[in-house]
DNA sequence: CGGGATAATTGAAACCTTTCAAGGCTGATA
DNA sequence: TATCAGCCTTGAAAGGTTTCAATTATCCCG
């Protein structure tokens, strides 16, 4: 691989003014300027990132650690992030904590001896980035937190307006003659999950309607989760008559558990998840979500980091976008007056099934 | 941040003594090696990476380069490709081609200059990668191919048994006594693409079934892709009764089209897709699938990585995992016997629906 | 044409490691 | 106790860039 030294020995000048010619650091006349960019043509040369991270104390790389590249979400908040940087010419270099807090720790302090000119977050479980955050900031390095946010957080963040989502989410079953409305919940140390339920609970308190504390589950953002609490719910009695879930995932999960227990949604359990995500469209019956863009969670996201590593020195940023609720087939009116309740079938799982049982 | 130097003085040793506690690379006597340690704690010291990789002309992180992170199949790829990877303490620098020539040939160009230990590409479409490759071998920087091969690709592989997997699928087609099969490819110029086509051609040609040469659709690997060709097929006359999708995209959108045609799946259309991506198991109907690990082949292309850095000289490998058919209930036999051929629904999109025509 | 001011160019230091060669120490053997 | 081998330890160079200070070239004005 071709180095400066090289570069200026073709173009007959000094190491110096190659890197001026290539940083715009210094004017360069014309004639030399031309030799330099000709020599670095032909010699397909390329500045090694790595010495000019070492120099410069700080290279182009941002990092972006995810929770679980698995879930749909994440990746479309990595694309809006990617998009942004890419043609801003920074790189992602993208890490999965898979949830696990020690993975995330580690992360975070690998990344930082890469120098990378900032960092997009979506804290796993139980982040503590907040003391982590402390470091990079120190050294001047921005971050981002995205979509939910750590204990005590105070830098930057983009988040979804999930109160008001799971609030229009809620009006709406409401609206359509719900009275007995159950939410399972992600895990409410996170602050999306914890702000979903408030959303839902607020609708609940303006209709008066009274809220069995048994209708509110707590579990995982995964699908597993949600089948497992959904069966919960379902044997419940009396049986509410609509969900709210906490996320598609665990929507996907209720509707399998629905479906099990022979039940039928939307006729006699309705279903509202949130993240909207593609796969809802071919779901039975589809999916209502509140539709929030995990895109622009990432492009908003990645701007801000931008901003603050050209020295924008504002104070700290909460960007909250807006939700729409995005009705399909999973809603109906509840099961008609007081008719009796349905028989759940018996459980009956087909062999091989991939769902795992909690211990608890 | 602390650097070496520190450490150094506050062991009251050199700094060479340090970098050999460190690395292991020569012996150091016990009492030292013990000051060197603990001040290495007590300053929370962790190397510069990036004077590290320009000195030792090779970094700990591997380069990633996906077509499109959006596809769910990617991140499963990617996920294991992250757990082998990170349990051998190498770092994953994520690159999103979107399918994009251009955008892959940055990645590839740029990577270069960070001194990964490795790569591991699923090329997009028109790669050029054998090339590129060319310049990171010459560095002994190997580089592993997933999923689909460029072309004239001869370094190392891991790919699934299309072939044989849409063998298979179309085998039970047939089966279930259906004679007008389709099929929706992906772009032809990749090999996974062309490697299912010939297995479903296979099996056509074993049981001596004549095949239309309309009822070969060749598309891009998405839901708009599948939608949109689904469209074409479901107008011929005859009808086929049964579709092999060139992946569980292609299937989504098929399903779609199916459903906007007035058709039912599978009483009207069989369908089979391909990789048995996990939303498969919620739509509606539950979608049949060639089932391929796409966190295997993440693994095994990890491995294969990482025994090449550790020294592998042998020539190259090209490891072909076996797959397996998913049955759900997007396949049942043919309309009954000469059934007269239902009649299409006329077309009528909700507005504000997201897929957007071809113009060709 | 000389002088000064300004612009262009250069050389070398610095960034933080690794690694090599050289020097120092230890302990054993004679 | 002197010598030697062998192991430890060290200092310095090298890796490729940026950047600062210093030098050189250019230009304009008198």
């Amino acid at each position: 691989m071709a180095n400066m030294k090289q570069i200026a020995q073709m173009a007959r000048v000094s190491i110096g003014t190659v890197s001026h010619v290539l940083n715009n650091s210094a004017g360069v006349r014309e004639h030399l300027r031309r030799r330099v960019l000709q020599a670095v043509q032909t010699a397909r040369y390329q500045p090694n990132q790595l010495a000019r991270g070492l120099r410069r104390d700080k290279t182009d790389m941002i990092g972006m650690i995810i929770p679980d590249i698995t879930n749909p979400f994440f990746p479309a908040v990595v694309r809006g992030a990617e998009d942004v940087a890419f043609s801003n010419s920074y790189r992602l270099i993208l890490c999965n904590t898979d949830n696990d807090h020690s993975k995330e720790l580690a992360h975070l302090n690998e990344l930082h001896t890469y120098l990378p000119a900032g960092l997009i977050v979506i804290p796993s479980n139980f982040s503590d980035l907040t003391v982590q955050a402390e470091r990079y900031r120190r050294a001047g390095t921005g971050v981002v937190c995205v979509d939910r946010l750590p204990k005590n957080w105070s830098g930057d963040s983009v988040t979804a307006d999930n109160e008001q989502g799971a609030y229009d989410a809620t009006r709406c079953l409401v609206k359509l003659g719900h009275t007995r409305l159950a939410t399972i919940t992600g895990p409410l140390h996170l602050t999306n999950a914890k702000e979903r339920l408030s959303g839902f609970k607020r609708a609940m308190r303006e209709v008066k309607l009274l809220l069995n504390p048994e209708y509110v589950q707590e579990t995982t953002f995964d699908k597993r989760g949600g089948y497992l609490k959904t069966l919960t719910l379902l044997r419940l009695l009396p049986r509410p008559t609509a969900i709210f879930a906490g996320n598609d995932m665990i929507a996907l999960g209720a509707l399998l558990a629905i479906r099990e227990l022979g039940l039928n949604c939307p006729k006699d359990v309705s279903l509202i998840g949130f993240d909207d995500l593609d796969l809802g469209e071919t779901t039975d019956p589809s999916l209502s979500s509140v539709s929030q863009s995990g895109y622009q969670l990432g492009t908003r996201a990645a701007s801000i980091l931008l901003d603050r590593i050209q020295g924008d020195k504002s104070p700290a940023k909460h960007l909250v976008l807006e939700t729409s609720l995005d009705l399909r087939n999973s809603v109906a009116p509840p099961p008609s007056g007081n008719r009796v309740t349905k028989p759940l079938k018996r459980r009956n799982r087909r062999d091989g099934q991939e769902i795992v049982h909690a211990t608890s």
